[in-house]
DNA sequence: GCGACAG
DNA sequence: ATCTTGTCGC
């Protein structure tokens, strides 16, 4: 299935007005989402790590065929899906989510960390392997246009440009980053990642009419 | 038109 | 993201 980007970009311009930005009260719990592919389908996983203790507390998966492709600043509309799908399943739900991707380092102020902390009404931060979008000097980026600064880059093994997706400052999610920087990787999104590439090496799967395959939490290990 | 372009 | 092994270097 193609993607009507006009659309899109008109839900993108929109949600982006409910983007919230406030302090995050000092969480205990923290979610890592990631989604990994192998042919026509897609493997979101979700892990809770207690903070304190950085012991996984509870982890999801979901199972699902990837029918929109992938094309710059529509990520959202390729990886919602698998990754909310996981994230519902959680037993345990985290008091602020870190995503693979951008939040509002984005042209239209809209990546999928952003998208999802407005969706679920929770705090999410962007955490990104490259940039997508902005002016970067220094440990900086700011917005072309308006001088407002959108991200930080923090050096956890490599560059991570790290974003507000909502309900979180910069301040706050620079520094949630730095402190689950374990191993030159943020643990919960390393995590996460591995837990897709594993699942996706497992059995095929049965898929019911929605197109998602039903997967204990024990199964996603 | 040209270059950039999360995963 | 995915296709893919070894290899050069600290």
């Amino acid at each position: 299935m193609p993607l009507n980007t006009e659309a899109a970009k008109r839900i993108q311009e929109v949600l982006a007005n409910n983007i919230v930005f406030s302090p995050l009260p000092p969480p205990e719990t923290v979610a890592g989402l990631d989604v990994a592919y192998s042919g026509d389908l897609a493997y979101g996983v979700a892990v809770v790590v207690q903070l304190s203790t950085l012991q996984v507390i509870d982890i999801a998966c979901a199972i699902v065929k990837s029918v929109v492709p992938y094309i710059p600043t529509f990520l959202a509309f390729r990886e919602l899906t698998p990754m909310l799908r996981a994230y519902i399943k959680l037993r345990v739900k985290p008091d602020v989510i870190l995503v693979d991707g951008h939040g509002i380092a984005h042209p239209r102020k809209f990546g999928i960390a952003s998208h999802i902390g407005v969706v679920l009404k929770k705090p999410t931060v962007g955490v990104a392997k490259s940039r997508l979008y902005g002016e970067e000097q220094r440990d900086v980026v700011t917005d072309p246009l308006t001088g407002e600064v959108i991200a930080k880059v923090v050096r956890c093994g490599g560059k991570k440009y790290v974003s507000v997706g909502s309900y979180i400052t910069l301040e706050d999610a620079v520094k949630l980053v730095e402190k689950l920087c374990i191993n030159k990787d943020v643990y919960p999104l390393r995590l996460a990642h591995n837990m897709s590439q594993k699942l996706k090496q497992k059995k095929p799967h049965v898929f019911d009419q929605w197109g998602e395959a039903p997967v204990s939490s024990e199964e996603c290990t």
